[in-house]
Formats: structure tokens, C-alpha cells, sequence
RNA sequence: GGAGAGGUGGCUGAGUGGUCGAAAGCGGCUGACUGCUAAUCAGUUGUAGCAGGAAUACCUGUUACCCCGGGUUCGAAUCCCGGCCUCUCCGCCA
């Protein structure tokens, strides 16, 4: 959420802003002249409940000596100035909840260094290592390459749960498991991260925090009876651990990384992505959350985007860095970097890809502002919003769509990267099993 | 899931309708005293919003906040209803 204040003191950097995130500038108007009469509303009602509540306090010295016909009529009186109150009220309440609500559906200013775009077309390509190995055999796509070794089974997770679900098997759920504790371990013993294993259901605050309600309801899954929400990605349930505190500044920053199972309703993506495990409504992510002082946010960022790129790195996968552009970050970011690698077959017959596999994004105050996240640089200090990061370090399934498209040999066995390989009792392949 | 107890300021803990933003103690801060530390004494000490003033972290006024949300009342920390959470006992269970 954008401060109040910025809309206040500075509505033409406000619009330039939203302007360059695709959002009509005139909603800044919109939430300035509802704020205006909110508080004019405010200091009505508060002067009203000033005269109250002395002449209530004066009633009370004074009960014992009046009469009783006057303490009725002074009673009635204050009844009346009671129910006026409650009425300038209720429409105070009414007007705030509406500024409320627009301002929750307010994306996050682009960072300055954002370049200027429309949608994905007009990302930058930052950098990109590694060379797209030359296959001298036609490259299988993941999903043959899944089944004919028997460690995909799409069809039977359409049977289990319904389109968009698969069960890995074998190998495949063992290449997987190697993976999330092998880059839990990278990141928490090379990158100096805290392991946090969350819940996987969380309360709608969270996602309020975080910025995925009230805008995205729409994408994730819930209970009908309960107030529990399926997490989307496990920034969710780890960046609003310190929800509600005040931190202090020598505790900052704080590294989280934590593995959790996402969940997707992918409504928006319907039809889009539909062939093996590019975009499901299960997955399975690591991922890295900050939170830090702000004058080291930017710092940070790069430091975070580094760690993943690491991963891949060691994985030895050809990858580039996207510079998400203005018109297509994310609602909370205020940068994006999105990392992608190279698929050689993941399109199918018309081959190659880049699949995201980590979006790694600064958030500035926007969530913290939303989830109340504080800090006091010294003891008699204010607090301060937090700056809070995140980035995944990785997403598995295209994860594992890179690593069975880019190490497939000729006779559809898969070579395991070396750094895997003590994590899968020193296999040094994948092959099919009877 | 059943029965009971309870949720008050940084902490402990009083407070059952007005004089309560809230006693007392601890802690914190300021000052005094003292070779230093400690001890002692005095004062001070919540947060947020809004308005006005002063202009770097200030003052004045005012409103709100005693788990959360409703209600009763001229007036609620205090009474009523709903919810959440914690503790104890029982049951069940990985």
C-alpha cells in the first residue's frame, strides 16, 4: 500500500508512477478529494465528541445535585447529540472503508531504475550465461522424456486430482526431493539464510499483507467455512512472520528461506501452458524472503538475485536475467528481475524456451506498509516500515524441465548434475526402471 | 471435541458504570548526591490519527485505543452478545 501522505504531498509523482505501471493516473484524484472529505468528516465528529464528552463528565459531577426532571432533560439532550455523532460516524466509517479499499487496489510505484514499458514485450534482457547446448540428436520435451522413463505420470494426476495436476514418480520425485534440500542447503550454509518451515494455509491477513488480496482472490484457493487460504508461494506465510512487530534495527536484516508446495488457481492462465508440468496448480518452490533496512534494500536485491543465479550456476543450466519493465511487474514490486533458463524442448514441435523460474523482486515499504512491519533503528527511535524482498531460489517443476531437456542423452536416460549427485546415493544417471 | 479459568500499558498486577489512559511495583529516561560502579532521593515515562502553531526529529489541543467486533447507556476497561487466543483437566489422534 502507498502511503496516504504521498498522495497528499506529492499527487504528480504519484501519477507519473502509476502512469508507468499502467494505471490511470486519475484515481489519484479520486482517492485525494475521498480523503479530503474523510477528514473533514474526522474533525466534525471529533469536536462533537469533545462538547460530549465534558458535558458527560459534567453531568456526572453534578448528578447528585440536580433533579431529577433536570437530569432527565440534560440526558435527553445528550441522547440527541449522541445520535448525531453516531450518524456522522457511520458515513465517516463508510467513506474511510472506500478510501480503504481504493487504496489496497493501488499497486506499488515503479523503483526509478525500472525501464519504461507496455507488457513483457518491453522487458530488457539484463544478461544471460552459459551456452544452449548443441544437441546432434533431435531434443525430447520433458513430458516424453517424464513418461517413457515412468517418473512423470500426467494421466493419473488428471485421474487423482484434475487437469493441471501430475504425480512424479520414482526418480523423478527423488530428482525433485535432492533439489529442495540441496538449494535449501546452498542458501542456508553458502548464502546465510534462516531455514523457516511455515504453515502451508494462512489467514487472509497475510495475503492482505503481502498484496494478494483484495486484487487476486481470483488465483488462489480457500475455504469456504474457515478463514484458511492455500498459500500462493511461500512469501506469504514467511513475510508476514513479523507481522504486527516492531523489530529493531540490529536485528535487520533478517534472511528467510523456506520450502513450501504452492498453490494456484491459475483462472487467468486458463488454456495457456497446458502440456507437462510448466504450470500446475501444485507446485513446489524454495524461496527467499528479506526483510531490511531501506537504505539497503537495493543492496539487497542484487545480493538475493545472485544467490539464485548461483543455483543455476552450479546446476551448470544456460539462463538470463529479464528486467521486468514498468508495465509488467508484479502489483507489490517496485523492481523485478526474473530469471529464466533454457529449455531446448519445452515448446514441443516448436522447440526451445525460456521458462521463469524466479522472479526476484523489492518490495520497498509497500508490504510492510500492508502487513504493519516496523522497526526502530535505536531505542527511543519511531518506528519505520521494514523493506521486504523476495525471490524464489527455485521453482522445482520448470527447474526439473531444464534439467531433463538440457542433460537428456540419445538413449532418454538423464545425466544427474554433479551437485545432485550425493543427494541421490551417488547416482550419476537417470534410467528407466522395469 | 467436552468442562473450567483467563486475556489490562515494556513486564508483574489492581481496577465491576462517571473523578480511569488507567493504582502500585519492576524496568526505562532525566536530574541530584556520591572517587567509579552500586545504592538512595526527586521528577518523568504508551501508541496512533486529526487540527493548529514552531519549524529537523518540538509544542498545544483533540479523538481513538484496557484481545477483536457488535450492543445496552447521557456515560463502558467495568454490563450484554458474538468471535479469536492462552492455560488447566478430560477425550481423541500422527
Amino acid at each position: 500500500m502507498l502511503d496516504i501522505r504521498l498522495f497528499r504531498e506529492q499527487p504528480e509523482f504519484v501519477k507519473e508512477g502509476l502512469d508507468k505501471a499502467g494505471v490511470d493516473p486519475t484515481i489519484v484524484d479520486t482517492i485525494r478529494s475521498l480523503d479530503d472529505l474523510v477528514r473533514g468528516l474526522k474533525t466534525s465528529a471529533e469536536s462533537m465528541k469533545a462538547e460530549m464528552n465534558t458535558a458527560n463528565k459534567a453531568l456526572g459531577a453534578q448528578r447528585k445535585s440536580l433533579s431529577e426532571s433536570e437530569f432527565e432533560a440534560k440526558r435527553l439532550e445528550l441522547r440527541g447529540v449522541g445520535d448525531r455523532i453516531n450518524e456522522a460516524d457511520a458515513l465517516r466509517s463508510q467513506k474511510e472503508t472506500e478510501l480503504q479499499n481504493l487504496l489496497l487496489e493501488i499497486p506499488n510505484l515503479p523503483h526509478e531504475k525500472v525501464p519504461v514499458g507496455k507488457d513483457d514485450r518491453d522487458n530488457v534482457v539484463a544478461r544471460s550465461w552459459g551456452e544452449p547446448r548443441a544437441f546432434d540428436f533431435k531434443p525430447k520435451p520433458h513430458w516424453e522424456l517424464g513418461e517413457s522413463l515412468g517418473i512423470l505420470d500426467l494421466e493419473r494426476g488428471v485421474k487423482i486430482s484434475g487437469s493441471r495436476f501430475y504425480v512424479l514418480k520414482g526418480q523423478g520425485a527423488a530428482l525433485q526431493r535432492a533439489l529442495i534440500t540441496w538449494m535449501l542447503d546452498v542458501h542456508i550454509e553458502e548464502h546465510g539464510y534462516t531455514e523457516v518451515y511455515p504453515p502451508f494455509v494462512v489467514k487472509q491477513e497475510c495475503l492482505y499483507g503481502t498484496g494478494n488480496l483484495p486484487k487476486f482472490a481470483d488465483n488462489l484457493y480457500h475455504d469456504v467455512e474457515e478463514d484458511f487460504w492455500l498459500v500462493p508461494t511461500a512469501e506469504v506465510p514467511v513475510t508476514n512472520l513479523h507481522r504486527d512487530e516492531i523489530l529493531t534495527g540490529a536485528e535487520l536484516p533478517k534472511r528467510y528461506v523456506a520450502y513450501t508446495p504452492c498453490f494456484r488457481r491459475e483462472k487467468m492462465s486458463a488454456g495457456r501452458d497446458v502440456r507437462g508440468i510448466k504450470r500446475g496448480h501444485q507446485f513446489d518452490k524454495v524461496e527467499m524472503v528479506k526483510l531490511t533496512l531501506p537504505e539497503n534494500s537495493d543492496a539487497e536485491l542484487d545480493a538475493l538475485l545472485d544467490n539464485a543465479e548461483d543455483i543455476i550456476r552450479k546446476l551448470n543450466i544456460p539462463y538470463r536475467v529479464v528486467q521486468v519493465c514498468t508495465g509488467d511487474k508484479t502489483f507489490s514490486s517496485a523492481i523485478t528481475y526474473d530469471l529464466e533458463l533454457y529449455a531446448p524442448a519445452s515448446k514441443g514441435e516448436e522447440g526451445a524456451e525460456w521458462l521463469e523460474v524466479s522472479s526476484c523482486s523489492n518490495f520497498r515499504d509497500f508490504q510492510a506498509r500492508r502487513a504493519n512491519l516496523r522497526f526502530r533503528r535505536d531505542a527511543g527511535s519511531k518506528p519505520e516500515f521494514v523493506h521486504t524482498l523476495n525471490g524464489s531460489g527455485l521453482a522445482l517443476p520448470r527447474l526439473m524441465i531444464a534439467i531433463l531437456e538440457n542433460f537428456q542423452n540419445e538413449d532418454g536416460t538423464i545425466t544427474i548434475p554433479e551437485v545432485l549427485r550425493p543427494y541421490m546415493h551417488n547416482r550419476e544417471k537417470i534410467v528407466a526402471v522395469g
